[in-house]
DNA sequence: AGAACGCGCTTGAGTTATCAAGCAGTATGA
DNA sequence: TCATACTGCTTGATAACTCAAGCGCGTTCT
């Protein structure tokens, strides 16, 4: 099965990024960080091996064990509970409602201030389109 | 091999009861109730069969998916938390480095989750582009 | 050029979770 | 007595997770 493996190109123009999955998530994570899939892997300490997250982040494998969660939330100083509630789990609160758990606290950061600039320029734009 | 299928039978005598297995909490936590292995199936409305059950709490699942047991904690009106730590589930506060670096530079406190995963995408497509 | 590396990714195999179906045992009622 | 209906339990099949090994591609030496 050959697969067209589809090289995923963002464009900056048309910038439609939709809640995105886990995978999407932690692909776009570790690149924000700058790892390689092997730098994650020593980072964890083993614990998630690179073929593993390769597959996790091109949405092969839809829930990984919390504890691999666990590990990659460390390495990426984002909420454990924010990738468990991305992978389907249900949080200790989330009982019948709907509630609204925040994603990453924006854990990143190392942001430049040009970076912050974009950011927060793409934010405005973002904002400005919500109806 | 054959499997010398050894019946487990507990003893009430004595009553050591530690960490237990989350097999035998299980168990424990039904019979208290008075449910029989389907009136569980049923009130957790079909999502964990008395097969299921059974096998859990026998020792023959170590691992159930954290959804399994929020259904279950939501039947026996115990915390979620509790049983996804007998099940050997990291629980979100169970990190022992603590390390919150979220520098504020990008303080921003009224991010929607969208919000922040369509700019943490952005921010991946753009240290992705710098050389 | 070629060697040597690092990158993401695939693949094969082993382990585990999960369910539908069915089994043996023990009541209870006709 | 037989039938019916429970009880917990087993088993076979399927799907999913997970890793070790290795592949192909692009850089970067030498």
């Amino acid at each position: 099965m050959a697969s067209g493996r589809r090289r995923i190109r963002r464009k900056r123009a048309e910038f439609v990024g939709q809640p995105a999955e886990l995978g999407a998530l932690l692909a776009d994570l570790r690149t924000a960080k700058g790892f390689t899939l092997r730098e994650v892997e020593e980072a964890t300490d083993k614990a998630v091996s690179n073929a593993y997250l390769s597959q996790l982040e091109n949405g092969r494998i839809k829930k990984p064990s919390p504890n691999v969660l666990h590990s990659l939330a460390n390495v990426y100083a984002v909420p454990y509970e924010a990738l468990m509630e991305k992978a389907g789990y249900l949080l200790p609160s989330e009982n019948g409602g709907g509630q609204r758990n925040r994603l990453a606290a924006f854990a990143i950061d190392d942001l430049t201030a040009e970076e912050e600039e974009q950011l927060l320029k793409y934010l405005a734009f973002l904002r400005s389109r919500s109806s």
